[in-house]
DNA sequence: CCATGTGATAGATCAAAACTATCAATGATG
DNA sequence: CATCATTGATAGTTTTGATCTATCACATGG
């Protein structure tokens, strides 16, 4: 049981349209009998008669012309899958499901979503913050097109693109007096108490280390569930606080009601990678994109900051 | 140069659906190499990757997902218009374009309009006034379906169906000496002014043939443009009038303003007819239109009026 | 009554889509 | 580690269906 064919349809608008078959036929490029026989096939199809074809010029019957409007509408429809595919040949184009931590996604994507944009109207990021190794195997599965993640990252089969290195700086509740020091060194933040988030993030690891490395104390009570969070924390005087430099150069982070520590003898960094499935088709769009984001990074991160 | 075709559509969408050729073969009924080719067939028309084949299961790419839910969109309209046309095979479906009096229209169409409406939800009437003779010639050109007009009309290859007789009545003045007479005879009217529409309308030449007959006098100074401006004119003093009675009985219409005459020794009629092209697929429709149009003038008519 | 213009029909040709059979790559299993 | 099952791709053939050329039937208007 075969389905009505679009060219099919396009013979009946043709012939809407010239309501003359021989130049209809001619406009489709094909002979008057072709021409004929499909809009017949097409009426045999659909049980119904198209065509008053005992007027001239021929007339369309009232469901005959209803059919028609449609039949261009699709194959309008049709031609924009065509030019979506054209455009999609070199631009990109189609929904990129992309994955993101939330300890960077909100600080740094919202202008990337715009510029991507303006670049690329046919292509929109279709954005889900969760925890890095969950996304990692959403990625694997083909849940997900692209991941945005701190290192390292576990998962086969997985291209995995550094772009940046973030530095973390430590912030500290106004009130506290190592806050108030004009200069800190590793040695003050011993037994200091640190607040983290949930232990599934990368965060958490990351934090634990740094705190092992100064001798500080992570604090396992407290579990703040975003970065703001955190910093809520901190300020109301829970604890001290691993941030990330995005976060705190970013409009909705800022760093309102935390001190920010300037030591002199240490720093710590996160690295940022983009990631997507070893040999997909799209890599090279995926790559354009993690350039973008890269670049971004690195012109927010180059820009003064003290 | 060739166009996408449907079935290649649809084979995308099952491969969407299934993440899984042979299955997806299956649900199209088709054996595995063939919805593989020509999915190959289509990427290489569009110029586009849209299947992860290395992937397993299998994955599409973002445009692939893009064009999927694009040619998802395309098939259901196609399944519209065959659903639309096996409706239209029984019942009644399209754009029925429908010429009618101003004479009548306005005071008949309303009710007969919401009752098919009712009956055939799929067929709409796209009604528009005009001049009967010229919208004959319309009908004759293929740019209206379908006549309701007053005889006797002009025209070749019409196929013309009386429906029913509408009475006509003479109006006068409230304040005009005849108005007041208990009892009206026709050699009352010799010699009273008649106002009329413009010439062209039928009305026009019925008005005419009337008045000859009565000894009356038809004005030419004055030309209604509808049978309301009629009314008003004849209900300020200008002359009398005749107003079919579909006019007279109905709310728009109605009464205010003049007086109707009761005449013992004359009456007049006009016939309504629908009118089509001969020989045309759609005269069962039409016919059907026609027979509930009649019925409704003949239920409206047949109630007490007096 | 013939010239002209219209769409329909017949039969041959050609292109596209379908099938069967088989292969290559992958991943799981004894 | 060899084996087997699964998956999609490929080759070659057959079938289907869309197209062409040539011609017809019918109507219209000089």
């Amino acid at each position: 049981m075969g389905m009505s064919t679009l060219r099919q349809f396009a013979y009946l608008v043709a012939v809407a349209d010239h309501r003359h078959f021989r130049r209809a036929a001619d406009a489709c490029a094909v002979s008057q009998p072709t021409l004929s026989q499909q809009l017949r096939a097409l009426e045999a199809r659909l049980g119904v008669t198209l065509v008053e074809r005992n007027e001239s010029p021929v007339q369309l019957t009232p469901i005959g012309r209803e059919i028609a409007t449609r039949a261009r509408r699709i194959l309008l429809d049709v031609k924009d899958v065509e030019a979506l595919a054209r455009r999609a040949r070199h631009g990109m184009a189609g929904t990129v499901r992309f994955g993101v931590t939330p300890t960077l996604g909100p600080y740094l994507l919202p202008a990337i979503v715009a510029q991507l944009h303006r670049r690329f109207p046919d292509m929109r990021l279709y954005i889900r913050e969760g925890i890095p190794d969950e996304q990692a195997r959403e990625l694997a599965r083909g849940e997900l097109d692209m991941l945005l993640s701190p290192l390292p990252l576990s998962g086969s089969d997985l291209h995995i693109e550094p772009l940046f290195r973030e530095p973390l700086h430590i912030v500290a509740p106004p009130g506290h007096p190592v806050a108030q020091a004009p200069l800190v060194r590793r040695q003050d933040l011993a037994g200091i108490g640190f607040l983290s988030l949930d232990p599934r993030h990368h965060a958490y690891r990351q934090d634990r280390v740094i705190c092992d490395e100064l001798g500080a104390d992570l604090l396992e009570d407290y579990e703040g569930t975003s970065l703001d969070s955190l910093r809520q924390m901190a300020g109301s005087g829970l604890g001290f606080a691993i941030l990330p430099e995005l976060y705190l150069r970013s409009e909705v982070g800022g760093e309102d009601m935390v001190t920010r520590l300037h030591l002199a003898d240490w720093s710590a960094n996160r690295s940022i990678a983009a990631v997507w499935r070893e040999g997909v088709a799209f890599a090279d769009s995926y790559r354009v994109i993690a350039e973008t984001i890269a670049s971004e990074a690195r012109r927010i991160l180059d820009q003064p900051f003290r």
